[in-house]
DNA sequence: GGTTTCACG
DNA sequence: ACGTACGTGAAACCA
């Protein structure tokens, strides 16, 4: 028998300041109990123990029965982020069948103690897992301990202790016993820390030793006055640093056998806390029988076609799922007074969608509104979008599945008779779904946000992914030929230049020639071995001619690889790139754009921003291309409402120069060139929540000026101070930031006991109102925009955002138009306490027509 | 699947 | 003592 004991207080500490917070919907914080499930499955994967014991702490006792009041008096008690994990940890733990040790008057480390003595006594195996290495101590030819750390764990057998320690398990409570431990109180000899403690260990073997033999033995003057000082305290922490062996506990094997009684009771309580990785891991998914017997279950009734149109109708709503692939409508459902009817009726699909008296409530509805542009009709209905709801309610969230939102909001799906009905358990729901995040919508006060911005933008989104962009195919192709050609002679170059042949695009490999064979300083390292990246390789430019043609090569390989075969490998049969545009993805509101992602196509090199002349209009039309001028700049002096930058911006000068002028108190004319430079990252760097570090690293100066660039740039921006200020206070006591629109962002990080992570959380706190302020705007540009191209009967067509810039593309003749209009809704999107500014340019090609 | 690098705002 | 600016997505390597 093999039997494992989990010290769960040092485990769950592990757990809890090693992963970044997490909460369910509810505000309960879950890393704790997700870290330790998670090591937990670990651990039983690599030790294959027969049974298992977790041994915890009781919470009260401060007394302890060995007589010594100072005794882990220091201990402080848990943070209240982590103290709030236990109850439903230990819940969970006995759901998943697992025997909680607990003693009251003793220890979880005499709790380890004593079960693996027990083992010991009867011949069986024991293998402690704990986060600390107080029970190394345990450690015998059958007592093994694994020591769960940061990075890899370790199995302490008696060799690795030797090999680690150069003494005996039994001797590390000698050592103890002279160095002391403060987290334990344990007092130890004054004066003498690890190194000595050990030293005298190896060499005498224990503290009786020691003292009984006092006087024969060799050591240094010094020493033996702290030893002759101390040794009361050293008899005394010998007593306290030994575990005890005898705490009255079951100590029979046979009972710590894990036996799960109620998975779906496991899986239900998991999805309360979201922890739904460890449903699988623990592999409780819900298996369709089990489900069965739950008593309360409603079983799902399907219905095959005769959608209830008439009742529909005088409901005035319908839940609707659907699957379109291609464009083509393949199946749909209605949920109606609680029955599920499937169809694949094109016509009485189209014909909900356009009755304008309906409310359509349903998920994914960009795709709704791309087959209905397809099909040349409008979306008349009116639609509720429980992915864009859930969006809003939590951008954090990874997962907006029915199955997620419905566990989230403590709604129980269904249960299906047969696998083909199990896509419509959520719809059956739906009623109660969308009630519970409309409501939330409407606590937050976020129905504008859901529907005068995300909604109608949905629809604007899939119109533009219907419509992509052209490019010239045969103009990337050619461009990547010539990078090819040019990649290959640089690799030879390389390869000469080096000695040997290697691949240049593994990090790995690289690092090795760089830092390894040719010998080049070491500047900066990842968590696997040497950096490479451009920072690094650019300070280390005239150490070897290599390294230039590496930088080369690196550029040409991204623009070849990622830009022309990339984008080669999407053009659709209509010669064009239809995007997706993604709007549940970022944690700030702003969109995102995959496969691929035309919001990163190069500009900031001129040969880079070559590609952009392959993104081109169609024949007869141009591109029309407006971007905001500093939008987050301007939203942030709004925001703060910092009088000195409101009349900045008021003034409708250089905003970088007039910062210069303020920040080193000159007249504007005696600015230059390089103190511009220097206010613009400021001005970056405010809005990123900025440090003096990366600041300074960005341009180039110390940390020193940098600070001093920042004071300057508060002290006259006090608005702006006071904002940052304010605005991270407010999000400690809501636990939220918030746009002008209201749109929210959650930031469980604030109350993290990292200081890293906390750090981070302010950074957050204050550019996401920022950032996401921007992107809202925007957004009601997009819509306003799209419906002015309509309501003047252009042709022209919106194809593209890019954070703060809009592409429209337009037939040739409409091209001034478009530019004024363009302009016009993007600066009048919304008021703000300054001018929002909008530039617009033409052209054939996106290079043409960006500036 | 995680890590590293690099493209954009 | 710690590590170092916000938000993304794609490609390549490697275990």
């Amino acid at each position: 028998m093999r039997l494992l004991v989990v010290d769960g207080n040092s485990i769950v500490n592990r757990a809890f300041y090693g992963i970044r917070p997490l909460t369910n919907k509810e505000g309960q914080f879950t890393h704790a109990i997700y870290g330790f499930l998670t090591m937990l499955k670990k651990i039983e994967n690599e030790e294959k123990p027969d049974a298992v014991a977790i041994a915890f702490d009781l919470k009260a006792p401060t007394f302890r029965h060995k007589a010594y009041s100072g005794y882990k008096a220091t201990r402080k008690g848990m943070p209240p982020e982590l103290a709030s994990q236990m109850p439903p940890l230990k819940e969970l733990l006995g759901l998943l069948g697992y025997k909680i040790v607990t003693c009251e008057g003793y220890e979880a480390d005499d709790i380890l103690g004593t079960l693996a003595a027990a083992c010991e006594s009867r011949g069986d195996e024991c293998v402690i897992a704990t986060g600390d290495r107080d029970s190394l101590q345990l450690v015998s030819d059958k007592t093994h301990v694994h020591l769960c750390t940061n990075r890899d764990d370790i199995l302490y057998t008696p060799e690795k202790i030797m090999e680690d320690y150069g003494v005996t398990p039994a001797e590390l409570i000698e050592i103890k016993a002279i160095q002391g431990d403060s987290s334990d109180n344990i007092p130890g000899v004054a004066g003498i820390g690890p190194k000595g403690a050990g030293d005298l260990i190896q060499r005498y073997h224990s503290v009786q030793y020691i003292y009984d033999h006092f006087d024969e033995l060799e050591i240094k003057d010094g020493v033996r006055k702290k030893l002759e000082a101390s040794k009361d305290n050293a008899f005394l922490s010998r007593m306290l640093g030994e575990i005890v062996k005898d705490a009255p506990i079951d100590t029979n094997i046979e009972s710590y056998k894990v036996e799960i009684t109620d998975r779906a009771a496991c899986a239900r309580y998991m999805s309360r806390l979201e922890l739904f990785s460890i449903i699988e891991k623990y592999d409780l998914e819900a298996t369709p029988s089990a489900e069965v017997t739950s008593d309360e279950s409603v079983v799902l009734e399907v219905v095959e076609d005769n959608i209830p149109l008439k009742n529909i109708k005088e409901q005035k709503q319908v839940y609707l799922s659907f699957d379109i692939s291609d464009k083509e409508l393949k199946i749909f459902a209605v949920s109606v007074d609680g029955k599920v009817y499937v169809s694949s009726d094109e016509s009485v699909f189209n014909e909900i969608l356009s009755d304008e008296a309906l409310t359509v409530y349903t998920r994914g509805c960009k795709a709704l509104f791309a087959y209905a542009d397809q099909k040349g009709f409008e979306v008349s209905c009116k639609i509720f979008d429980v992915e864009l709801a859930a969006y809003l309610l939590e951008p954090s969230s990874k997962d907006y599945s029915d199955e997620n939102l419905c566990a989230a909001n403590q709604i129980e799906l269904p249960v299906a008779e047969n696998e083909e009905q199990k896509p419509y358990r959520a719809l059956a729901v739906y009623d109660k779904l969308c009630e519970k995040l409309l409501n939330e919508i409407k606590a937050n006060s976020q129905e504008k946000l859901l529907f005068d911005i995300e909604l109608p933008l949905a629809k604007v989104l899939a119109k533009m992914e219907n419509i992509g962009f052209a490019v010239d195919r045969q103009g990337i192709a050619d461009y990547g030929e010539m990078l090819s050609s040019q990649i290959a002679q640089l690799e030879s170059s390389i390869y000469e230049s080096a000695g040997t042949e290697f691949n240049i695009n593994s990090p790995k490999q690289l690092g090795k020639v760089l830092f390894e064979d040719l010998g080049l300083p070491v500047k900066k390292k990842t968590k696997s071995g040497y950096s490479t990246n451009a920072e690094v390789l650019e300070s280390l430019r005239y150490e070897h001619p290599v390294v230039e043609m590496v930088l080369q090569y690196r550029t040409l390989s991204k623009l070849n690889s990622t830009y022309c075969e990339g984008l080669l490998k999407v053009i659709a049969d209509d010669g064009r790139i239809h995007s997706s545009f993604n709007q549940t993805e970022t944690r700030t509101g702003r969109i995102s754009s995959t496969e691929p992602n035309l919001q990163n196509i190069p500009v900031r090199t001129e040969l880079g921003r070559e590609m952009r002349k392959f993104f081109c209009a169609r024949e007869g039309w141009v591109l029309v291309d407006a971007d905001y001028s500093q939008i987050e700049l301007r939203v942030l002096a709004h925001i703060s409402g910092d009088e000195n930058m409101i009349a900045a911006f008021k003034n409708g000068d250089d905003i970088h120069a007039i910062t210069a002028s303020q920040v080193f108190n000159l007249p504007l004319e005696m600015v230059t060139p390089v103190m511009r430079g220097r206010a613009k990252a400021v001005n970056f760097g405010i809005v990123y929540g900025i440090g003096a570090f990366s600041l300074g690293k960005d341009i180039g100066v110390s940390m020193k000026e940098a600070s001093l660039y920042i004071k300057n740039y508060l002290a006259h921006y006090s608005g702006v101070d006071k904002y940052m200020h304010d605005v991270v206070e407010k999000a400690k006591l809501d636990g939220y930031v918030e746009t002008m629109f209201g749109r929210r962002r959650y930031l469980p990080e604030l109350s993290s006991g990292k200081h890293m992570l906390r750090a981070f959380g302010e950074r957050v706190a204050r550019n996401m109102p920022i950032q996401g302020t921007a992107a809202d705007i925007i957004k009601i540009a997009m819509v306003r925009v799209d419906e002015r191209l309509k309501q003047e009967g252009l042709q022209a067509r919106l194809i593209l955002q890019v954070h703060d810039e809009l592409i429209v593309e337009a037939p040739q003749d409409e091209s001034m138009r478009v530019a004024m209009l363009l302009q016009e809704e993007m600066e009048n999107a919304v008021k703000l306490s300054v001018p929002l500014t909008a530039d617009a340019a033409v052209g054939r090609t996106w290079y043409d027509a960006k500036g």
